[in-house]
DNA sequence: TAGGCCATCTGGTCCT
DNA sequence: AGGACCAGATGGCCTA
């Protein structure tokens, strides 16, 4: 939202409902937009969309519209309020996820400002999943450094840490990203994704830290040339010695964890299910 | 001008 | 039955 700039300054994401009513008036006065089908009625009682037609057409389309019901004639107005009300929940709910997203972005490692454009959605997802996975992996990467440090000896390998409550034990959570990767906590191992994601090189230079930049991405994001080789496209497998950070060097090419699809249905039970 | 991204509308399906 | 969710279609805006 705050992050947005110039694009949604002449667009906002998320326009006042009033403000959209108006827009579909107008729409429906002048254009009549293809994707407004020949069941468009989300406009006021007297549409003028209507007006073309026959009494019959008009009929039928009430027919047709309220044929999953009960078959039950509607009268016009009453199915463009039905029309008006199902619109508006749908933009609501839109809403919603745009304003979902924008929070996402605000806590991903990624430039915010007036300068900035805003990541697109998939560009965000792919963002947020690969800076979870670099975190699970810098939390594991800790864990054996520390581990190693307190020597083998002794509970949990001779480390005990202060936060043993509120750090989880040596085996990730099932279904957490980091799970597949617990038998082989080395250095070197997957990390991020695929070559299909490649946002702004800032992107996850120093997981944690948000990244300052004035650079805008390409506004190509996904389709950077040498797919992989570009910024968040790149595994970061070289840690830093001592900084704990991953390194994006171009060496650092990676596959992808072999874990998304039960990390989609954790989290998307109903989808897990879904044989849609 | 082409392509990317987005908002919106719409109908279908599933869930409560 | 009503609402949530989803995907397809379409047009607008913006950038390269």
């Amino acid at each position: 939202m705050d992050s947005d700039t110039s694009r949604v300054s002449s667009r906002p994401s998320s326009p006042e409902v009033d403000d959209l009513f108006l827009s579909t008036l107008k729409k429906s006065v002048h254009g009549f937009s293809g994707a407004v089908s020949s069941t468009q009625s989300d406009s006021p009682p007297d549409n003028p969309l209507l007006r073309g037609l026959s009494a019959a057409e008009e009929e039928a389309l009430a027919l047709r519209m309220a044929s999953k019901k009960d078959r039950k004639l509607l009268s016009e107005n009453e199915l463009q309020a039905i029309r008006l009300k199902i619109n508006s929940r749908e933009r609501k709910r839109m809403h919603d996820l745009n304003v979902a997203m924008d929070g996402l972005r605000e806590v991903m490692p990624y430039a915010h400002g007036p300068s900035v454009r805003k990541l697109s959605k998939i560009a965000t997802l792919l963002l947020a999943r690969n800076y979870i996975l670099m975190l699970s992996n810098s939390l594991e990467e800790m864990k054996r450094l520390v581990s190693e440090i307190y020597g083998s000896g002794g509970h949990h390998g001779g480390f005990h840490p202060a936060a043993c409550g509120t750090m989880t034990h040596a085996g990730p959570v099932p279904g957490h990203p980091a799970a597949s990767h617990a038998s082989h906590p080395a250095v070197h191992h997957p990390l991020l994704p695929p070559a299909a994601v490649s946002v702004s090189s800032a992107s996850l230079s120093a997981p944690g830290i948000s990244a300052v930049t004035s650079v805008r991405p390409h506004h190509g994001l996904l389709k950077a040339p040498g797919a992989g080789a570009g910024p968040l496209g790149g595994g970061f497998q070289h840690w830093g010695v001592g900084t704990g950070m991953p390194c994006p060097c171009s060496m650092c090419q990676v596959p992808p964890p072999p874990h998304v699809s039960s990390m989609s249905s954790v989290a998307m039970p109903r989808l897990a299910g879904d044989s849609k």
